[in-house]
DNA sequence: GCGACAG
DNA sequence: ATCTTGTCGC
């Protein structure tokens, strides 16, 4: 599949959603090694009073050690307004500049957002992973769908999300008495693979290293402008 | 009809 | 997401 499919991007939401419909079609959902992974990123967006003015961030880090490689920022206007279930058409277009000014593309890619765990199971991190091409995790703070379950099945340090009898990803305990993550697939990685990849970002904080820095770095940029 | 609703 | 101070807890 030409990931440019993925490309024009909408300006009313009927036309979102079919878009929606039909690129979730493209999402591969594939175990990825991730114990080999080498070079991971962070994505997120800061958005200024007026809610036109964002400035997106991309932060590549290298594991094991965890160091930063390369992180671009850029600053731009946005046009989609935010519509639950819509923050792909709002969010991405500002990532995409900033993808493009990255020399190191990183093997995968955390958003700050769900990925199937979302009403038509295309979530921002499934779209831009089918934008770039290249595995992404979606990692959220907050369910938009679903509900987390007990399942005696689940491991140690998560709990399957579930809608109904869609199990849409998981709920990760990544600190002692503090909310969890909800991780869930984006492209070209399976649920344990998402999960694998998270838990090895942890480093003391609920929120796994390459989010913490991007929304850090995009933080930064937007103070600096003011 | 009413509430919920990633960032 | 953004507007905002102090405050409780590890």
């Amino acid at each position: 599949m030409n990931p440019r499919e993925a490309f024009p991007f909408p300006k009313t939401v009927t036309e979102a959603v079919e878009l929606q419909l039909r690129l979730r079609e493209q999402v591969r959902e594939e175990p990825l090694d991730t114990e080999a992974v080498r070079l991971v990123a962070g994505t997120d967006v800061s958005f200024g009073r007026s809610g036109s003015e964002a400035w997106a961030g991309i932060v590549v880090l290298r594991l094991p050690e965890m160091q930063v490689v390369e992180e671009t920022v850029v600053c731009t206007t946005v046009s989609f307004p935010y519509v639950p279930g819509l923050l792909s058409f709002r969010e991405s277009p500002p990532l995409l500049e900033a993808w493009q000014q990255l020399n190191t593309k990183p093997e995968v890619v955390l958003c700050d957002a769900h990925g199937r765990a979302h009403p038509r199971r295309f979530g921002m991190a499934c779209h831009f992973g089918l934008l770039v091409d290249t595995p992404t995790v979606g990692c959220a703070k907050s369910l938009l769908c679903g509900a987390v379950a007990r399942s005696s099945s689940a491991g140690e340090d998560w709990q399957p999300i579930y809608e109904g009898e869609d199990l849409l990803g998981a709920a990760l305990y990544t600190q002692p008495s503090a909310q969890p993550v909800y991780v869930s697939v984006g492209h070209r990685v399976d649920l344990p693979s998402a999960l694998g990849i998270v838990r090895r970002c942890v480093r003391g904080h609920r929120i796994p290293e390459p989010l913490r820095l991007a929304h850090e770095l995009v933080t930064r940029a937007r103070r600096g402008a003011a």
